[in-house]
DNA sequence: CGGATATCAGGGGTACTGAAATTC
DNA sequence: CGAATTTCAGTATCCCTGATATCC
């Protein structure tokens, strides 16, 4: 690409959408190699951090659609990574568990995530990094507490 | 949002892409409410920047596709703001110009995305801003020259 | 002829919406 | 009854590819 104009270099909502566009092809190119999709690894995180949950309470703490989660759900079921249960108390959910193929998968794809970063972040140094990191925290922070 | 599980929040990757989403938003909500679309501030920053160009060459400057750039200049052709004519030189070509009224579209549409902007990033400093914009600028160069 | 440009048709992934069925 | 959850069907936007026609 040539130099693009000034006026869409200077803005962060510009150069946040362009890099985005990075990240989303290295990740998506790093986790198909394994054969696997983003959300994947979204959903195993969040039930091995706060263990086995409903459909809407993974989508609620991943940030991803109720429609989406049930068919990446469905997936990662069909690979035996997580079962899907009834649940006995409200027959209304379903209760997702992860495996222990899961807990591997979930170590293998954080594994190439990592590797990910570092690509994306090649030009930073650790302190970039982490001062990146924090700043894109606060301003998504910002953004997700207004809305509650 | 409930809160995210930890191997996510850490991860640039997934902060951009939640970020990218917020800035999204708001950036199509500000530019609705003036009936613009984001490419269409890209187009009309790049003519005025580099003067009459090509539907090629505003594409590789903007970042735009090939097929997109068809379609957005046929919208900005259609309100006026920038004129296409072939090009008597190379008629393969055409020529894209902004009028006057796109100059003004221009300095509106800059107007509203800086109001974007302060929206997007009210949660940090002006310094951080601009060391924000810093970071990701150096991001992207470094994916934009490899490729070349 | 090869190479470049513009144009059209359409695919694929992602985020999202609407509505039905079930259960609390 | 209203509210919550799951599930399915479908929409919208964006990024991209392939193919064709035209012209250098």
């Amino acid at each position: 690409m040539e130099e693009a104009p000034a006026r869409l270099r200077g803005k962060a909502s510009w150069l946040i959408n362009k890099v985005s566009l990075h990240s989303h092809r290295l990740r998506n190119e790093g986790l198909a190699a394994v054969d696997a999709r983003a959300y994947h690894f979204s959903i195993l995180a969040a039930l091995e951090e706060f263990g086995p949950a409903s459909q809407m309470t993974i989508g609620q703490r991943c940030g991803i659609d109720r429609s989406d989660t049930h068919a990446m759900v469905n997936e990662l079921a069909d690979q035996g990574f997580v079962v899907r249960a009834p649940d006995t108390m409200d027959r209304r959910r379903n209760v997702i568990t992860i495996t222990d193929a899961g807990r591997k998968r979930l170590d293998e794809l954080d594994a190439v995530l990592g590797q990910v970063q570092r690509q994306l972040l090649a030009a930073l140094s650790p302190a970039e990094r982490k001062h990146l990191v924090a700043l894109l925290s606060r301003v998504l922070d910002s953004h997700e507490r207004t809305v509650t």
